[in-house]
DNA sequence: TATGAATGAGAATTCATTCAT
DNA sequence: GATGAATGAATTCTCATTCAT
């Protein structure tokens, strides 16, 4: 009898897929790219090694993948904050305030994510995701500049810098226990988000 | 006739010991810790695998001490300038500056330094760096709260963004090739500058 | 369809670690721990090098596992025929009767379990058997001594005396191709046996 | 002028060659073979590498002349005592607390000597030493037979039974920390004299 | 002759990928 | 399609021996 891709089939083929995904995710979360090997992965997905080449052409595909998903969830947060209504700085803080409390949530895998690479492949898609993110606060501060609520500035050069002041402000000292003071962790958050709505505005005189 | 120590020798010592390092760093510049290997670096520094472990007590020590040895350099460099006369705000951009025009020279080289980590070793000595980097732009500010040159504000969070913007604003995308725009990046290294400055300052009104 | 580990795949499974164990074996037998590396190994049992890492831990587990086993048997061996009855004299005859009978059978093999050491960790499985070896003779020299067949004395020095003279008398020369005199083995087994009564029994007058 | 090995030339090159067997059979008393690595031994002696392999072909070379030096002189002091006045029993008995104590001075020195082989070239060195060992008791036993105290038996195979009991009694246990009970040295030694000298002599009846 | 830095073959181990069942 | 044992290239590190100075 000939073979025919049922919808059941086509379910546990799904089912499969994301369970692989969710599996890698997890591992990463747990011990970054470093401890998430195909086989790790496929143990704890509950699939043989071989299943993952069904689904993914390679280890790097994989990863990349989930590097992929994680990120544009976290992009689309950001970016439905970031079209939210008010002004300007407003929708900056909110934005900056989002991504924070995220990667705060879940640091190793923030840490995995944003800085520890491991293949060309993945550091492909961790690349595209920065270039997403900087374009959601381009987005934001060009429009700001419209309004005159922000100086004029090099909008881009601008958000560039807010991705970094976020990356390095919040997530590499926090998921590398380095100590950023005795502030709690949200104080920490209110110091960067003054930073960098002061790094888009208006410059004051000396008081 | 008893061997000699002489000064050609040590010469000649000192002089392999360099060819290692700079091989070692030359492969990182070209290609990251990924493709600087223990046998790859023997190679291209013309000595044999076992030479390295002359100098270098494992590969890992040995990328750990091409590390420092940049990291070093650069720090010195900027905190040199950091201590120059001037006011906070001055100083900080000769610093900003100064750090950029460096990285921008090494790109790949910087990324690796900064973004890609293979060892908790070398990431240590990485880490460390960054906690010095840190400090340096953290004492600038102190000073310019202190003089009431900017604002009072949390000055090793507002460093954190400092570094970040940095790294995220001049290393990262153009490590990657990633255009900035069009314009040259004399500008973008301005853009920066602004940007960090504004972060740290008093904060205008709308005009 | 679901993979099932058939009965037909375990038995490939042990059959694996069957083979790897024969071939380290024979590897052994044949040229020592010397000669036994990981790669030969794998070659002499068919298997790939990694293969042999599914079914042991690392090399030197490999090699203590094969130590285990052999001295497990020759262990059982003895023991049994030690727990038979008759006088003590007659048990210790017979159990030395069965060592030496089984050494002879594997020289090279016998040499590189008693003697050949290569690491601290083969080395302590050795160790252990040797000590057990020793109890399996000192408990029948202590019923021997404990009915006044045999005179008081150390029995456990003695038992250390008796393998000593076990493994010297019959094994290392014999192993080493040194030959012993003109006699056939099973003349200097009796020489051996002899000798070892005589050193846990009671002395007699010079006649 | 034409080069002229002189009396003054011919004594440091003596020097050099003792200090290096010096160094040599310190580094094997302290770590055993596995610690004599070419490399300490010249750093020991206090001369380069390559001055090793002016006075010796290999550090095999070197490591069995060590082995020669050392087991001769033993030999020398077990074969003197042995041609000693007395009966065969006390001559027996003589060298063997003569080979015991010295043993027991120096046990590391002694397990790497006796039992500890590296390689087949210092193997064959040992192999000789214990074949003359066994010569020496063999001697006095075959006295002993023809005087009649002791009974007919194989010369050869009681001396080697004997070698193996003091090595295996003695020096074996010792050396690897195996307690052989609450005796001290003393006991142990005298429990093994009495074990091989009943292993030689007339058997009594049950008492 | 003496020196000791350099050599490089060799040994152990890892892990992405394949393929017979 | 699924399985997971097997593969083996790749990598690190060691140490006896050589040879330019």
């Amino acid at each position: 009898m000939a073979y025919r891709r049922t919808e059941q089939i086509e379910a546990r083929l799904a089912d499969n897929r994301q369970r692989i995904l969710r599996a890698a995710r997890q591992l990463i979360a747990d011990g970054g790219f470093q401890e998430a090997q195909v086989v790790a992965v496929a143990h704890a997905a509950g699939v043989a090694t071989g299943t993952i080449y069904r689904y993914f052409p390679s280890g790097a595909d994989l990863f990349a993948e989930v590097l992929r998903i994680i990120c544009q969830r976290e992009l689309d947060v950001v970016s439905s904050i970031a079209r939210t209504g008010g002004s300007a700085a407003e929708r900056l803080a909110a934005a900056v305030r989002a991504f924070s409390s995220r990667a705060l949530r879940a640091r190793r895998l923030a840490y995995a994510i944003i800085v520890e690479p491991v293949d060309p492949e993945i550091d492909e898609v961790r690349l595209e995701y920065r270039r997403a993110q900087w374009r959601v606060f381009e987005s934001i501060i060009a429009d700001g500049i419209a309004l005159e609520e922000f100086p004029p500035q090099n909008a881009r050069a601008s958000a560039g810098c807010l991705v970094g002041a976020l990356l390095e402000g919040l997530v590499a000292p926090l998921s590398q226990n380095a100590p950023v003071g005795d502030e709690s962790e949200g104080a920490v958050v209110e110091a960067v988000v003054d930073f960098v709505l002061r790094g888009v505005s208006w410059k004051g005189e000396n008081r």
